[in-house]
DNA sequence: AATTGTAGGATTGTTGACAATCCTACAAAA
DNA sequence: TTTTGTAGGATTGTCAACAATCCTACAATT
């Protein structure tokens, strides 16, 4: 007899609005639907082969977001970022991964993630040395939200996957597209070492340094198409 | 001829899901929906004079905003924290509040937050000797409120606003109610005179202070009727 | 007694139709 | 020429009905 199957996967439950809305914030954060788009339920209903109310539902989750924006009868659009909001952005980002950062060296518990950092700077610094400008900024993106989930805080990670989403619709119209250096993996590399030292203020402050400004990010973007900022032509 | 009118206010636009959205929140807010109750949409849309699905687009903002709890086709619930999710939103309070203080005094300007916030410590004062420990409570939330708006970041605003409902949704069940203690007012004041100082590392240390420690909070709400956090037969 | 199967009722999820709103184009009036 | 009024079409907002799912109670089976 042989023994009873016992699974440790509980079975989860969506309905079409749950899956609309998985799929409708890929295609923002992809760039499949471009910021200041209109969504037409009409079309998209269709597209999707369900009727309008899970779609609008759907909707409304993305709006209460923040990845989506509407205008009560006149429509629903994606998001489109201010220089305002961009520089918002940064304020946050920072205030959320130097709290992260600060709960893990306090915490001595920097020596885990300073080696996945590690680990996600080498596949960066393969992929800017390739070119492969697209994937470079996506593992930044990764590096990044990884140190904020080492924290274990179920909100930040959350403030902060929006906040990040809301950077990546900012990528192309204020930051000038993906950074193609091929110093962006040893910032990276320098900070997961700073932090593997364990001392708060060095990490705090290399942090600072990591940033950057969001107004000369976007100072450089406007000013000049050879800026490391720019969209590539191998995306 | 009279000068043509010329309004400054703009007609808001607003549907029924974004009013029922808006009193659904303050009814989870002041407590006419209790933690884990469940929200009957038949019921809710007839007592609204709507119909099931403004009601429903509502509820989708709530759920995403962390209000309410959906379990798909079982219904929706107001959200319950549990004891890891105070501490969880302890901390996120914390890394917002730092990040409100560290840019005020970093930018110099404290002046009128300060002012304001011993304003608020005024009014708190002349509660919780008269007793009306709701009032002084909600002055409590009003301060710290108050010092992230301050701050000027419309998403750490926002961020804020989310785990101070959250905070409210604790109080009964995990903190022990309103807290009963004269000291309330002098604590704040004298927060709010360190920040007019404008010493980033004595205002960053005074807010560690100030916070407490919410593992030791809820334990002295567990182990004690007579706890300064108590629901007030007064309310 | 414990387990499985079934039916009924309540509630949630989805659909399609109608109502409401907005925008655009065109005609009429000043 | 400019302003106002109107109609039509497109899109969004809401409604009521039907479908789907879950839960509970009870009966049948082991």
């Amino acid at each position: 007899m042989p023994p009873a199957i016992k699974s440790q996967q509980r079975v989860s439950r969506m309905n079409l609005s749950g899956q609309i809305a998985e799929q409708l914030r890929e295609d923002v954060l992809t760039g499949a639907l471009l910021p200041n788009a209109q969504l037409n339920e009409k079309e998209l209903a269709l597209s999707f082969g369900v009727s309008r109310g899970p779609l609008r539902e759907a909707m409304q989750r993305l709006i209460q977001e923040g990845l989506l924006r509407s205008e009560p009868h006149r429509g629903v659009f994606v998001a489109e970022m201010s220089e305002a909001d961009l520089t918002d952005i940064y304020f946050v980002r920072a205030a959320i991964e130097t709290a992260a950062a600060k709960q893990l060296v306090t915490s001595r518990n920097t020596e885990t993630i300073s080696s996945q950092l590690s680990r996600i700077s080498e596949k960066m610094d393969k992929a800017v040395h390739a070119k492969r400008w697209k994937d470079g900024s996506e593992l930044d993106f990764e590096f990044h939200r990884s140190l904020v989930d080492a924290a274990g805080s179920k909100r930040l990670s959350k403030t902060y996957m929006t906040v990040q989403a809301e950077t990546r619709l900012s990528l192309h119209r204020l930051m000038g597209g993906y950074r193609r250096s091929e110093e962006l993996a040893e910032e990276h590399f320098r900070f997961a070492d700073i932090l593997k030292n364990g001392d708060l203020t060095e990490t705090l402050d290399e942090l600072d340094r990591h940033f950057g400004d969001p107004v000369a990010i976007m100072r450089r973007a406007r000013h000049s198409d050879s800026s490391e900022y720019r969209k590539s032509s191998i995306e």
